[in-house]
RNA sequence: GGAGAGAUGCCAGAGUGGUUGAAUGGGACGGUCUCGAAAACCGUUUUACGCGCAAGUGUAACGAGGGUUCGAAUCCCUCUCUCUCCGCCA
């Protein structure tokens, strides 16, 4: 959530910044102020009262020490009216904070000044191309056509066995799949990433603290038993991992990664787009996560992008770069930008990674913090991106590089997939 | 799943109703000493919020939430987690 005394300084300038992401409840703004007003006076009054209650108990027991019992007992009489007075302070304070906190996490994150205006995809702003565009042979098919030839994805299987979504992988198409996460690993650990296996379900405290609570929880599967979500993105459990701490400044930037399976229900979502591994509701992904200071936030987010370039350029895929716009960025992000990689025989671009400068949002949920030269405690920034999410790389891989009797592999796999094509 | 024990500051660990935000030890940081280091010695070392230009000061927090009391780290209840034993099990 934002940091209420930037809301406070700056009311104008966040709803202004807040209508580009096309965010209507601009008058929350106005609202947060109010509260928190409301707030300052109602505390000053509240710790005034208890002040007195505080000084009083101490003579009572200052008193009974002394043996003087009957101005003991006046003083109790005295602290229970004040007491008493105290309560329905306390109420109204305990209220003003509820809704308070209600109203700011209501708020989304304002967008940078680099993101473009816009309310659609068709909006988002074309960054730069990479790569080419294969040329398929005339009888070239979508890769779920292509995954049942070479018998490398089930997807009837997955029906059976838990439902649409959550395919099978078979043979070569498992071992494709570990040499991705291997792969991917890899090039972040070489990268100076930390590498984690998180658990895949993780408590309300951190899908709140990386903002997929209260904005999307009915995109997470929920096992209410225990109250566990399971994870939609490692971003969420590793990033929490630095929850309620203060690091020290020498320590950023903190960078982790992760592979994780992700699960996610996209209700409502149905029709060509989910067809094959387009869209599903269990996915493998490997994360990049940064904790950094918030002056170097902005570089690293350059620097991540870099980095996924990079990868996507060694899998010798044609891929895009967008900037997203006002209305296609997450609820939580300062400025994303989007990779997307072109799925030949569906001849449409898939997203693949989605990189996500946070600021302040998340960490100020989070409280993750640093001591700063001065002594001074600061919230440090966030970033994260998908480096890389496994199932459409898969569907482009196969398209992409299909001949007539197998499907060749790029250099950087075949030591990791053990053979240059699959047949 | 059953029975028992426990959860205190960066860590270890004292504290069982009244100046305890918290003894003591360790660590970390700063200083003295040293050519430098070690050792020794001195000092500093939680966070959030309110008021204040500031120095400072008020309130809250001893796993979380509630309760008892004039007063709770200390007593009671619920929950979470950890440990030990039994059961089950990859």
């Amino acid at each position: 959530m934002l940091q209420l005394a930037f809301i406070r300084q700056n009311a104008e300038f966040v709803k202004e910044r807040l209508r580009i992401k096309n965010f209507s409840e601009s008058e929350l703004v106005d609202a947060i102020v109010q509260l928190d007003d409301q707030r300052k006076k109602t505390q000053s009054e509240f710790d005034n009262t208890q002040a007195k209650i505080n000084a009083a108990s101490k003579e009572i027991g200052q008193l009974m020490a002394k043996g003087e019992k009957e101005i003991a007992e006046n003083k109790k009489q005295e602290v229970a009216s004040l007491k008493s007075s105290l309560q329905p302070v306390a109420e109204k304070l305990a209220t003003i904070e509820k809704e308070l906190n209600e109203t700011l996490v209501k708020l989304p994150n304002i967008p940078s000044e680099k993101v473009p205006p816009g309310k659609t995809p068709a909006d988002n702003v074309t960054l730069r191309e990479g790569g080419k565009k294969p040329v398929l042979p005339s009888r070239a098919v979508p890769h779920w056509d292509l995954a049942k030839k070479y018998n490398l994805i089930d997807f009837e299987l997955g029906n059976k066995i838990t439902g649409s979504g959550f395919p099978f992988y078979v043979n070569k198409g498992a071992k494709l799949q570990r040499a991705l996460i291997q792969y991917f690993l890899d090039f972040n650990i070489d990268a100076g990433y930390v590498e984690y296996q998180p658990p895949i379900m993780v408590n309300e405290a951190s899908a709140f603290g990386t903002g997929q609570l209260p904005d999307k929880e009915g995109q997470m599967y929920h096992a209410t038993e225990d109250n566990f979500y399971l994870i939609p993105t490692a971003e969420v459990p590793v990033t929490n991992i630095y929850r309620d701490e203060i690091v020290k400044e020498n320590d950023l930037p903190i960078r982790m990664t992760a592979y994780t399976p992700c699960f996610r229900r996209e209700a409502g979502s149905y029709g060509k787009d989910v067809r094959g591994l387009n869209r599903l509701h269990q996915f493998d992904k490997v994360e990049i996560v940064q904790i950094v200071h918030p002056e170097k936030s902005y570089a690293t987010h350059e620097e991540m992008v870099l980095h996924i370039e990079k990868l996507l350029q060694s899998l010798e895929l044609p891929y895009r770069i967008l900037i997203l716009c006002g209305g296609d960025m997450s609820f939580t992000s300062a400025l994303t930008y989007d990779f997307e990689v072109y799925s030949a025989a569906q001849e449409k671009w898939l997203e693949v990674s989605s990189v996500s400068n946070f600021e302040s949002y998340q960490t100020n949920r989070m409280k993750i913090r640093f001591k700063d030269a001065n002594g001074k405690t600061q919230l440090t920034h966030s970033l994260n991106g998908s480096s890389l999410a496994l199932p459409r790389i898969v569907a482009c891989l196969l398209e992409n590089n299909q001949t007539e009797k197998n499907i060749q592999l790029p250099k950087a796999l075949h030591s990791y997939f053990g053979n240059s094509v699959i047949d």
